[in-house]
DNA sequence: CTATTATTTCGATTATACTAGAAGTATTTA
DNA sequence: TAAATACTTCTAGTATAATCGAAATAATAG
């Protein structure tokens, strides 16, 4: 995963009414729910919500089928997981040196 | 962690700014790095690197402490731990099932 | 065709964020 | 004390985001 995309992506998780849905519709489990309930349940106004929703799908974090009049949501479990990924990954993983910095510190200064 | 603290702190991550800088910090490991070392590196002016700085500290990512002239950078490892645990557990725990959702929206019909 | 339900678009308000130059502070070295 | 280095604050322009009511559209049911 691209650093841009990373973060793209965790900018939108980092609404807290997109990450309450994004909650929502990992408890909802992968047959997911349609926007309705999602507005009726969190009480999220629906203009808000359909905004919001724009913005996951936006990042590939939502997933929509539309069965009659209902447009279901779910979420890409992938997608999250990818992202989860990066912030570990960057975590478990340092590879410069202590001692490479401290001499470049000494070195510049 | 609390839904708020995350929203908050992905936020933070969420800025390709800022991500880099904790990425090259991570890369940096626990004994860190002075703030002209990320600047010089990362190509970020240094007004814009302390106002992205301030906001990683103020998030708890970021810790610092002052070296003579040189203030020095370490990511605070445990807490992108726990935000890439918060995005862990939102994906691997579903518990509303298929079926319930099915039946209230059938109901709701 | 009409009414109903579900969702989206529009439009406007208000707030917050990103960026970076210029000037300032603080510490150290000569 | 003067000059240099390291970092921050100030300021300000520009951009992007969050919110939501009202009106519009879409699909179905009666």
């Amino acid at each position: 995963m691209k650093l841009e995309d990373a973060a793209e992506t965790l900018a939108q998780l980092g609404n807290s009414t997109r990450l309450e849905v994004v909650r929502y519709l990992v408890k909802a489990g992968p047959s997911g729910v349609p926007v309705g309930s999602i507005q009726r349940q969190l009480k999220i106004p629906a203009s808000t919500l359909t905004h919001h929703l724009k913005h996951l799908k936006g990042v590939g974090l939502l997933m929509q089928k539309r069965e009659k009049t209902n447009l279901w949501c779910s979420i890409n479990f992938d997608r999250l997981h990818e992202v989860s990924d990066f912030l570990l990954e960057e975590c478990c993983s340092f590879s410069l040196r202590e001692s490479d910095n401290a001499k470049t510190e000494r070195d510049a200064a």
